[in-house]
DNA sequence: ACTGAAAGTGCTCTCAC
DNA sequence: GTGAGAGCACTTTCAGT
């Protein structure tokens, strides 16, 4: 399904996707024509979700991170879809998941200052009932990626080389 | 240094990259050139740090995050470096903050399963002596978007309004 | 399946206002 | 800030390898 090729050309484009596709190809070896029908390709698969342009945080200041922990008291499905809404809303929630173990959410959470996460922590609890929350400020963000890791793509050996086996 | 139509610009790129400047500038309510020059100098601001393909994590066979709490010994300045280094080169760490609290590290990483991560682990405590290692995983990944919230970004009022004050 | 060429389109970026 | 225009990159097709 993704060849190696493929993969050479996501670790480009999750790098930047301005390069033209001329230059992309001549990287990977390949002439336009088909550089530009695997990316069209890859698109329509949905590998690409999308292509956007990342802020520097401290620019649009929201230089503290916060990590909030959520305990719940067990609720139906009714409650806890509710609760998904309500906080995906927020647009200071950067990052919300589900987990395993013993805190049951986590979320990553972008605000200017403490001051204005404690404000953000208000108008969350204010909209929905959380028995127990513990949040965690993070002092210092030494990596942030949008770059997944191309090393586990299923890859399908190209042609050549199977033929060769 | 940042105005509303600044930040609607910002707001739309963040979303999608792909949209032409002149489709843009409709939106924000500017005609081609100065919307273009409004981006140009967004980017030499280092306000748009990038542009980016954004991929889809189940596509490429990271399905499973982990998020891994560091606790070290208090070392010193140079083997805190070294470790920071060190973590930082594994392209399986997405996110690597230094925090405030009980735990000194977080670190996000993208595998693709539970067997992957006990593997990467193991590469990471060869490589790094660390004491104290907890780590929590996500079972549902519920919001994660690359958008930051622009409530927070400064705002000079546009000229207009400053006029009429 | 890829190459190369080539046509058509639409965008970028500059210049004059 | 506007509007127009030159140049260029990208898209898409087609014949050929």
């Amino acid at each position: 399904m993704i060849d190696r090729i493929d993969r050479r050309i996501l670790s480009i484009l999750q790098e930047d996707c301005t390069i033209p596709v001329a230059e992309i190809g001549r990287r990977v070896g390949l002439s336009t024509t088909p550089c530009w029908r695997r990316i069209q390709k890859l698109e329509e698969d949905g590998v690409i979700q999308r292509r956007v342009a990342i802020l520097d945080p401290k620019k649009v200041n929201v230089k503290v991170t916060a990590f909030v922990a959520i305990t719940t008291s067990r609720h139906n499905d009714d409650w806890l879809r509710k609760f998904a809404d309500v906080i995906s809303e927020f647009p200071e929630v950067i990052e919300f998941y589900r987990m395993a173990g013993q805190v049951d959410y986590l979320l990553r959470v972008a605000v200017p200052d403490i001051e204005a996460y404690d404000a953000f922590y208000k108008r969350l609890i204010a909209k929905i009932d959380i028995s127990d929350v513990s949040t965690s400020f993070a002092m210092e963000q030494i990596k942030s990626t949008s770059q997944l890791p191309l090393s586990y793509v299923q890859t399908e050996k190209p042609r050549a080389e199977r033929d060769d086996q």
